[in-house]
RNA sequence: GGGCGUUUAGCUCAGUUGGUAGAGCGUCUCCCUUACAAGGAGAGGGUCAUAAGUUCGAGUCUUAUAACGCCCACCA
């Protein structure tokens, strides 16, 4: 990169021009390719592969941030890291938009046919396919792009063929007439976990059905009426005396005519409505079962699109009726004609199509599914023996749950966009074939139903590393994978699939970790979503704030037991600030380096503060790997941002001015601050990765390290411990607070300084000679003069610090009775603390039970208060005289 | 009907082997001190939802209760 004048960089961080860049740069240099070949350890991640429509939301950009935030740590740390992008060719809510599309041009998909449908979709696919993943390249992700896919592309539809021909050959998958959940709306079957209740406010209406040839008649509960064309039979509970006289008559279905007869079946609840149930076995998943039980046909009387079906069971007025028109008008007849007894309010369960929020109704229809117990054996397995951990815990026994409980997955969706079922049927005799390839066009044709989306998104932790083909140098290096990272809404849906076909296809986990981030939320803790009108562009506030801004805000907003985070625009202000902060302390570095361009520190000529910043920059780097490595990211963000902004901003550069003016240690310092801002930037990197590269570029480089996101990551050195020092230090915050704390209690102007007299301990008095030159210059103290006499303080303010007294001569400017009872505060709060120090070491139990450790650590900790409470007395004393 | 989560400073939230509470924002005071006003310095602010229990010691563990939220479940 071209040198530039350090002067000349603006004071106010400008992100949106150094992100294109740097982001340029990274891609230029072909820095996110991974290498199969490499002899280093492999760290890979597939991306949850968004849908090919849609647009980057927050949800995308923390989910992308922290996969990225990993990718880069361990490139950093020394590991051939992979990140997979990719898209998913999301079945349904891809072919809904097309057709939106063509029905604002007044086109149906019927109108243009199968093919030429497709043909459409795969354009829009193409032409928006690109679109997801160049955003996130605002986000600074580092995926390999080289390698991206598709869920539709050529790869996964090979893998999606090998898979479904081999589990229907295993018996795994069966094609059968089930009541499954149909949406009227996309026409077409969903599986269960697409399907959504809501509570809705409905009615119970009690209808009667008269008996057959003698007088009386049973009364049935409903909440859908506009079934009763497709009943079957009645049904009451078998111990229920109320009708046991009943059973076994046959009662004639109003407004039809039609003659069934009352069972008795157990499934009946005998104290919910009447006690008398209406079977409908196409239209109910339990009155299907009842209705097998009891040999009974069922009866079709809704089509695909929810209407009433013409059929001769249906009464002709109602034929090709809403469901809900149809609801009304049967309750009117039923009513004018005397059957309906009675409305009541009552509040149920309805489900609803996760795409498209239409209520659902349950079908009986021939379709495809997996059978899934066999396979969940070996993916609860894998969880329990932890091949598989989730992050956070809790996880586990959610999926747990589901996977042990788990239903056949219903796989056969009636829409065009997917993979197409490789099932084949003979044009003359019917038969069926399944294979991955049509043997003959001319005798078979292909089944016109698609895969679910999940099928192949199932796949994807292989189906992108060259699978079915187990040689290709991608899948020998980076499968299984090391991390798998989302939201706890897609448990179902991906990872619990990806664990079984994982597991079933390669014989390995897909990945060992799971990790599980909280779902981003509005400023009131309401989900986001369009129709609300409550979503945050994340390309807006990047624009607004920088991709770097918006990382580290989300990132510290991640907490360890992953919970939802809550935004609104301006939490952003943290990240800009900080990354301002950043900005603003590397120029100083910059603009006094005078050109030293390594971090060769003397160590013989180290000061208490360099010691004291260098220990605690290891201690930083320790816990950043430590955080990491156990998924707190957010703790991560939290401990940079700390060490930053108030260990190194607030002390050792202030602290630095002052030795880069001593010829003798300044470029000792100059390495020290060099060194600090270096290791600084690289552990800030995975969070921040453009302004920490942008940085340290700009610091001069004596290395072949070609970039920040190239450069080891800093780990914990035994040779930068400095535990003593690191102690000392706190002599110098305590001392120069307290000053600055006296200035301000007085309201003593900044550009007057004073005098001190410190009356210090034997131990601090050399402490206090070596840290003179910090406070004199941070606490705008003049002279420093020493004292073993006894303390006069009259007319002057006093502090008491650690062990030692100092003594403020200000006679003038000081308010004594303020003074006193400012000492007299801060007396009381030592005392109290002593206090409750002694009352703990009075206790026989605590010493005897409580660490050794703890027990020394408050006998000294109360020795430290004594002195202190009686240095303040002291000084109370000689002011009152 | 089960399961899970949350309840900590005015607001938003951290706080994992139990050792006596922290941050950001906001508030008050002072300061444009030659990296930064997107800044610096100082201050104030909490019986950690309630109750009981275990313990020398509980925000942290146990049990119960309340409120809010989420997930799962076939009650017509």
């Amino acid at each position: 990169m071209q040198t530039i004048n350090i002067e000349d960089l603006p004071t106010v961080y400008n992100a949106k021009e150094t992100e294109e860049n740097i982001y340029k740069f990274w891609e230029d240099n072909g820095f996110f390719k991974a290498d199969a070949k490499s002899s280093k350890k492999p760290y890979s991640i597939v991306i949850p592969p968004p849908n090919v429509t849609g647009v980057l939301h927050m949800g995308h950009a923390l989910d992308e941030t922290l996969q990225d935030i990993l990718v880069r740590y361990h490139r950093m740390s020394g590991y051939e890291t992979l990140w997979v992008p990719g898209t998913d060719h999301a079945g349904i809510a891809t072919q809904n938009v097309v057709e939106k599309k063509l029905r604002e041009k007044g086109v149906s998909r019927y109108d243009l046919g199968r093919e030429k449908f497709l043909e459409e979709t795969w354009n829009w696919a193409n032409a928006h396919k690109s679109r997801i993943l160049d955003q996130c390249k605002r986000l600074g992700a580092s995926f390999d792009r080289s390698r991206e896919r598709f869920t539709f592309d050529k790869g996964c539809s090979e893998a999606v063929k090998e898979v479904f021909v081999r589990l229907y050959e295993k018996g795994l998958i069966y094609k059968g007439k089930y009541i499954v959940n149909w949406c009227p709306r996309c026409r077409s079957a969903i599986s269960d976990v697409e399907t959504e209740y809501a509570t809705e406010q409905g009615h119970l209406w009690e209808i009667s059905y008269p008996l057959k040839n003698e007088p009386g008649a049973i009364i049935v509960a409903t909440t859908r009426p506009e079934t009763i064309f497709g009943d079957v039979a009645i049904a009451v509970h078998p111990d229920d005396h109320k009708y046991s006289e009943l059973v076994g008559k046959t009662v004639i279905v109003p407004l039809s005519g039609r003659e069934i007869p009352i069972i008795a079946d157990e499934y009946v609840d005998r104290n919910f409505g009447t006690g008398a149930v209406k079977i409908t076995p196409a239209h109910d998943p339990n009155d299907y079962e009842v209705g097998k039980r009891h040999n009974l046909k069922p009866i079709w009387v809704i089509d695909e699109e929810g209407k009433m079906i013409a059929c001769g069971e249906v009464p002709q007025k109602y034929h090709k009726m809403d469901r809900y028109e149809a609801r009304k008008s049967i309750v009117g007849d039923l009513q004018y004609q005397n059957f309906l007894l009675r409305i009541k309010d009552h509040e149920h369960n309805v489900g609803k199509c996760q795409r498209c929020n239409t209520t659902i109704e349950p079908l009986l229809s021939e379709q495809w599914f997996v059978k899934m117990e066999p396979l969940a054996k070996e993916a609860i397995a894998a969880v329990k023996d932890g091949r598989i951990k989730f992050i956070p815990e809790r996880w586990e026994k959610n999926y747990l749950g589901w996977m042990e409980n788990i239903r056949d997955w219903c796989i056969s969706r009636q829409l065009w966009w997917g993979h197409q079922i490789p099932a084949y049927h003979n044009k003359k005799t019917g038969e069926m074939i399944v294979a991955k390839e049509n043997p003959d066009p001319a005798v078979w044709e292909q089944e016109t139903d698609v895969l679910d989306t999940w099928f192949s998104s199932g796949l994807w932790p292989f189906s992108t590393m060259g699978w079915p083909n187990t040689d290709s140098d991608d899948f020998k290096k980076f499968y299984p994978t090391t991390t798998l990272v989302t939201g706890f809404d897609i448990i179902f849906f991906w990872v619990a699939r990806m664990i079984t076909m994982g597991l079933e296809f390669t014989g390995k986990a897909p990945f060992s970790t799971v990790y599980i981030h909280g779902l981003i939320r509005d400023e009131k803790g309401q989900k986001m979503s369009k129709s609300k009108g409550n979503t945050i562009d994340p390309v807006e506030i990047i624009d607004k704030y920088g991709c770097d801004a918006l990382r580290f805000t989300m990132t510290s907003l991640c907490t360890y037991g992953g919970q939802d985070i809550k935004i609104s625009d301006e939490r952003f202000e943290y990240g800009r600030n900080f990354a301002n902060k950043i900005w603003n302390a590397s120029r100083f570095v910059l603009m006094n380096l005078d050109g030293v361009d390594n971090n060769d520190i003397d160590y013989s000529k180290l000061t208490i503060a360099d010691k004291w910043i260098l220990n605690k920059l290891n201690n930083v780097a320790k816990e950043v790997n430590d955080d990491i490595k156990n998924y707190r990211i957010g703790e991560t963000a939290h401990v940079l941002y700390d060490f930053f902004w108030n260990s190194y901003c607030d002390w050792y550069v202030e602290i630095a001015k002052i030795q880069l003016q001593d010829s003798d240690i300044k470029l000792n310092t100059q390495r020290v601050l060099r060194y600090v801002l270096d290791m600084s930037l690289r552990l800030l990197h995975p969070i921040m990765p453009h302004i920490t590269e942008k940085v340290w570029q700009l610091i001069p480089q004596h290395t072949d390290i070609k970039a920040i996101m190239l450069a080891p990551f800093p780990v914990f050195s035994s040779d930068l411990v400095f535990s003593k020092e690191a102690e000392e230090m706190e002599l110098v915050f305590e001392t120069i607070s307290s000053l600055r704390n006296v200035r301000q209690s007085f309201n003593i102007p900044m550009s007057l300084n004073f005098d001190i007299e410190i009356h210090a301990s034997e131990a601090e008095k050399p402490i206090f000679k070596e840290i003179e030159s910090y406070v004199k210059r941070m606490a705008k103290v003049e002279n420093i003069t020493y004292s073993d006499g006894d303390v006069s303080t009259k007319k002057s303010a006093s502090a008491v610090v650690s062990a030692s007294k100092i003594i403020i001569p200000l006679e003038n400017l000081i308010d004594f009775d303020k003074e006193i009872e400012r000492q007299e505060k801060k007396l009381t709060k030592l005392e109290n603390e002593r206090k409750s120090l002694e009352g703990r070491m009075n206790n026989a139990k605590f010493v005897e039970n409580a660490p050794q450790e703890l027990v020394e650590q408050t006998k000294s900790r109360i020795s430290e208060l004594v002195l202190q409470e009686s240095n303040i007395k002291d000084l109370i004393s000689s002011l009152k005289a």
